[in-house]
DNA sequence: CCCCAGTCCTGCGGGC
DNA sequence: TGCCCGCAGGACTGGG
């Protein structure tokens, strides 16, 4: 499931891609659901014909291309969406083909199991609505103990459903969230209005960390195997996981606790009972 | 403001 | 052995 490490590797994976021009926009023959596509699919291909690929970016868990003309194709990969520059895990899931032009030319790839993603062409304006702070909070990989305490000090939400929060930090998903308060050895149910401003401070400091560590190791490649790289490799963070997936494991941190698996917000939640506290 | 359930969707693994 | 159901969860929506 493709959060901020994971689409941040994707973008790394494409660089090459900068400086190329769109010689070609196909939608491959798909029986599944098509991935949605804005605006529709001839009059994407219109606006994308003859672009040249200025740049690359990522805000959250998006993944944007710029053109020459300013405007942005934005990618949200969701569940199960791949951008690719190699060979796809199939061709039955292969969603979007643009054909580049220039040194060093080659296919750039939207391959889609679910279909679930969701990719968007956006003028300047549309782009700094869709993107901008009212709709998205800081980067995670930016984020401030100050920011989160301005934004979450007040919530009686749970402090792991309020990370969640797109707008108030844009970047973590299910996994990370995990992750990032075990590192933090704070409790996942813990009141966001109970939380100190050294607990805000550790899971600032933590998000980035882990998150950075994260991308080191490309991501992680869950036991369904979906998520790769844009070479269609897995990524090695799986192993790295401290909670994640390890119900019933004894913490590798105090040694004492189980690894507990509860449900929050409909979402499974993994945490140590020993070491994560709530205040 | 926030919560909850439902929606989209496919593949897989547990249980019978 | 084979089949069916439930689960996986990112972003969004409508009702409370």
């Amino acid at each position: 499931m493709p959060e901020l490490p994971e689409v941040e590797t994707m973008r790394r994976g494409v660089a090459g891609i900068i400086g190329q021009t769109i010689a070609g926009v196909t939608y491959p023959p798909c029986a599944l659901r098509p991935m949605s596509i804005r605006p529709n699919r001839p009059a994407l291909k219109r606006r994308l014909m003859d672009r040249k690929i200025a740049g690359t970016q990522r805000r959250g868990k998006r993944m944007i291309l710029r053109f020459d003309n300013k405007d942005a194709l934005v990618i949200e990969p969701r569940m199960t969406g791949l951008v690719l520059v190699s060979e796809p895990p199939n061709h039955e899931h292969l969603r979007l083909i643009l054909d580049l032009e220039g040194p060093g030319e080659c296919q750039l790839m939207f391959w889609d199991r679910r279909g679930l993603g969701v990719i968007s062409l956006m003028a300047e304006t549309e782009f700094e609505q869709a993107l901008g702070p009212e709709k998205l909070g800081p980067d995670a990989l930016e984020i401030a103990g100050k920011s989160l305490k301005s934004r979450l000090g007040k919530s009686r939400r749970e402090v792991k459903v309020a990370l969640l929060d797109q707008a108030v930090v844009a970047g973590i998903g299910n996994l990370y969230a995990a992750e990032i308060l075990f590192e933090s050895a704070i409790d996942p149910r813990a009141r966001c209005d109970r939380l100190t401003k050294n607990q805000w401070e550790r899971i600032a400091e933590h998000t980035r960390a882990v998150l950075e560590k994260a991308i080191r190791y490309e991501g992680s490649t869950l036991s369904d195997g979906t998520y790769r790289n844009a070479l269609n490799q897995s990524g090695q963070y799986q192993n790295e996981h401290r909670v994640y997936d390890r119900a019933g494991e004894i913490c590798g941190r105090c040694r004492k606790g189980r690894i507990r698996r509860i449900v929050q917000a409909q979402r499974a939640t993994f945490y140590c009972p020993g070491c994560q506290r709530k205040s």
